[in-house]
DNA sequence: CAAGTCGTGGATACTATACATCCACGTTAG
DNA sequence: CTAACGTGGATGTATAGTATCCACGACTTG
């Protein structure tokens, strides 16, 4: 079992959009080099961040990727889904039904114990992934390198 | 984020194990049939199991696995420890030090807080998978099924 | 003690999924 | 109009899980 890389990208890419000075888009290039990620394969990911709702997306010269909800309205859960799916690693293959010892469908009323028990841990890991926001995340962020991200990304001098 | 299909044939052979009659070993044909899998790919789950202690292994004729612990004492985190590993699915790859904002060295004396929310979300998976025996997963399935199978994998007659 | 049953471990091949890149297209600021 | 930027499809590569086979050692039965 492993997470696909794509959720810490998308997980750094929306912490740090989180970081950054409010309505300057970030462009995907930008989020690549800061990280020394693939663009275009990061590209994908953004895509899937846009398309659940999460990024809003600015096409053109200086557009780029800005939260599309505050900070405090996102979830770590929600770019989990958006990037893995929500689906649990767990997928029942009812082999009990299977072989020899097969179970009668009557038998089968109620789901595979097995299952179950595998449904709920998946809830207990998403209830705790659900209690954490990107706001949260934010102020856990050493202050020296969030001051430094800020200059960094806010090309935008205070007009 | 999938969990490989060895997980629910390993905990379904232990579950059958629990049900069957105490000291009567299975060998793996018996229960490769049982649920209509693999025989030769079942073996290597069946020997992880063992190596982790769950199961005991009698080579010979009429030989086979048996429980090596009471259905009690053995938790489906155990099984899935054995055969999936217990390492996290999120592995850090540590992106906050890579890329034009880099995190410096002193900044990252603590962990990353990304990180740190993905450890925490194992272990509450972890915790609701350690509190569910073998014991308790038996009294979950049906009486029918229960009975038909120690009548099937008794062979062992009352001497 | 001989033969057949059973688990062990290594070598090997296939397959699904994630990783990664490229290009043609539509949109928008300057 | 043009250059910058996101979108979406097509394509190729790498890794992990699935699956099989065979040589070997252990043990029980006859």
């Amino acid at each position: 079992m492993k997470l696909s890389e794509g959720v810490e990208w998308g997980l750094h890419c929306a912490l740090l959009l989180a970081e950054a000075p409010a309505g300057v888009p970030l462009p995907r290039r930008v989020l690549a080099e800061h990280y020394g990620l693939p663009e275009a394969y990061l590209a994908k990911h953004l895509q899937a961040l846009t398309r659940a709702g999460l990024l809003h997306a600015t096409p053109g010269p200086s557009g780029g990727f800005r939260l599309a909800r505050p900070a405090g309205e996102i979830t770590v859960l929600d770019v989990l889904d958006a990037i893995e799916g929500p689906a649990s690693p767990f997928v029942c293959q009812e082999i009990r039904q299977q072989g020899t010892g097969a179970a009668r469908p009557e038998e089968c009323t109620r789901p595979c114990a097995i299952a179950s028990v595998m449904v709920r841990a998946h809830q207990a890991w998403r209830e705790s992934l659900r209690a954490v926001t990107l706001d949260q995340l934010v102020n856990r962020v050493p202050q020296a390198l969030r001051k430094r991200n800020r200059a960094k990304l806010g090309t935008d001098a205070p007009s």
